[in-house]
DNA sequence: TGAATGTATGTAAACGTTTACAGATTTGTC
DNA sequence: GACAAATCTGTAAACGTTTACATACATTCA
């Protein structure tokens, strides 16, 4: 069932038939009813192969992730489909698993799909294949947004978190609650965001003239055994931390195993900040203040960059983005919201 | 940059440089060498479109689910990505948030790109329309295989968890534990999967002659909420449960927030058996007896079927999957494995 | 030697749309 | 009634591939 099938039953020719479909030009009210209905009747759905090839370019865009099962990036590529859907555009979803050659895959792929765009939320290991790839892009007129990943300083559409601001806050809340001695747990994450976070907790530390501690700080890796091993650490030290700031969610429920195991009582025996959405936490039961990540503000931020840039092309944005600070079940906006421009 | 370019810069014909690349036909080595080479010093990618639209089905499979931003459905998503690539075929994701507009433009969307297959999750409340949109992808021979999801026990290709075995399973592990009060959470999920689950507990329970109690079964939603307005129900009653079996992962979690907030220890005042991956909870240091679909077992098992299916098209199959019963940190399989097949 | 077979390459049609252009009809204006 | 403008419709080229077919040369075998 073609256009053609469908101009023949019609009496019509193929032109007309495609101007109806696309409310273009001009066509008589009577014929367009009747070619409407002929449509409708045989299920006829117009091949958006044939569109993007005389068009040059396709209804798609592709997101490219690292797969990581948290809820982090689930929401945000649900957000993302949904956005993309009210511009009637499909989403090509590419999971790397960090591998490289996955990852050059679903570029290669993304581009003889003719996308019109691509999302990008932290990847590779190493940045600099990343920059390639994102030039080649570039170098085809295609739009791309990097989700949270402020890869190089390069001058790249991108939706971001202020990370450094984020364990800043994150910290000072440690601090307003009379703790001192605060252990951090980084996640050497791609893309150097686990150290931007580190920085945070620095910077804070510094501007409140809390002489840091090497064994404050524990570098751990995105699991949950590096919160846990982490905690093992700093309190099996003879002066341990009363807090502990842990900058990914996985790194949050291993502390919390710690914790239980040693039957130490939350806000009680010991403090902790969380980060990112750990509401499966909260649903059972426990209060837990944490730094998260707006993931559907992200991921509706980060399409209308990209629809945006289809349309200019011309300069580039950076978003950066508020996190919701959730405190002890209260919960209000943090504070760092702007939106910079760039030419 | 076309294959014409390729082939204008090769001084060979079109023909020439397609044989190249689709490995397909007389080549002269030499040739071949020299067409390679020059695809890649000027980073050319064939046009899948284009492609397409001469081939009459595209190198995509769309993946359809109503967005559930626990783990079970992005990993499935995130196998099937991985098993599409290794095809050297990219996912169409649509998530449809359980809504029948965004359900038929999903599908719809699907068609017009001319997706080779179709995967879909448990998306509608009304099975009906699910099943005239499978019609009609019949009906353009695009296969589709259906997931965890018993629709009107009508033969469509699928894999599915047999959700009664599952539970009678569960209810028997509670059984062996001694206990005899059992109250169960449903969940009433789309497709009646909910229903069949608990078929499960019923079977077990009236098999091991254990007097049914209307007051231990409690019809919940998909949602923390429901386990724990379920668990305050059960021990509000003059003889409450000793044990309780949630049906979701969602109501595990609930049941977790009430123990908790009653101080009731898991295992010593109350028996628990819970459903899927539920490893957050693990990773927190709770030991936790729960059901779990295999979630990547089903994603694999579901594209081999689909593959299977485009190359033969014919009978259609189902393959019932094992779960896991991961029963307080030791796990071992689950015993309902088979493959059947129908003309 | 010449036919048959195998190898290598090119030509051109086809896939299902969109759209520039042209031609035909209607409407409006003086 | 004539001319311009607006409205309606059709023809055909184009998009970037694949592939059936044709052609040409090389090898094999009687």
């Amino acid at each position: 069932m073609t256009i053609n099938d469908i101009a023949k039953i019609a009496g019509v020719s193929v032109a007309t038939v495609s101007r109806v479909m696309n409310k273009k030009g001009y066509v008589r009210e009577e014929t367009r009813k009747k070619v409407e209905a002929i449509i409708r009747d045989h299920g006829y759905h117009p091949n958006a192969v044939a569109r993007s090839l005389i068009s040059s370019h396709s209804s798609l865009i592709a997101v490219i992730m690292a797969e990581r099962p948290f809820s982090f990036s689930s929401k945000v590529l649900e957000t993302i489909e949904s956005c993309a859907g009210e511009q009637g555009d499909s989403v090509l979803f590419y999971g790397t698993g960090a591998e490289q050659e996955r990852e050059l895959r679903a570029f290669s792929q993304a581009f003889e799909h003719q996308v019109k765009g691509i999302l990008l939320l932290p990847v590779m290991e190493s940045g600099e294949a990343a920059v390639n790839m994102i030039r080649e892009a570039e170098a085809r007129e295609i739009p791309v947004v990097l989700l949270d990943w402020d890869l190089y300083g390069e001058d790249f559409d991108r939706v971001v978190v202020d990370n450094k601001q984020v364990l800043y806050d994150g910290t000072r809340l440690l601090l307003e609650e009379g703790h001192r001695k605060i252990g951090v747990i980084t996640c050497r994450e791609v893309a150097k965001e686990g150290s931007r976070r580190r920085d945070g907790y620095l910077q804070c530390m510094k501007d409140h003239q809390i002489p840091l501690k090497d064994s404050y700080i524990y570098d751990g890796d995105f699991d949950e055994e590096s919160g846990y091993d982490a905690c093992r650490t700093f309190f099996a030290l003879p002066d341990p931390p009363t807090a502990v700031l842990a900058c990914c969610s996985s790194a949050t429920l291993g502390c919390f195993h710690y914790f239980k195991e040693q039957n130490m009582e939350l806000g009680k025996d010991v403090g902790l900040v969380g980060f990112d959405d750990i509401s499966l936490v909260e649903s059972m039961g426990y209060p837990v203040t944490t730094l998260d990540r707006l993931s559907r503000e992200m991921g509706r931020n980060a399409c209308s960059l990209l629809y945006q840039s289809m349309r200019n092309g011309a300069d580039h944005k950076k978003i950066v983005l508020a996190t919701r600070t959730i405190r002890r079940g209260s919960e209000h906006m943090g504070r760092c919201f702007s939106l910079e421009t760039k030419g």
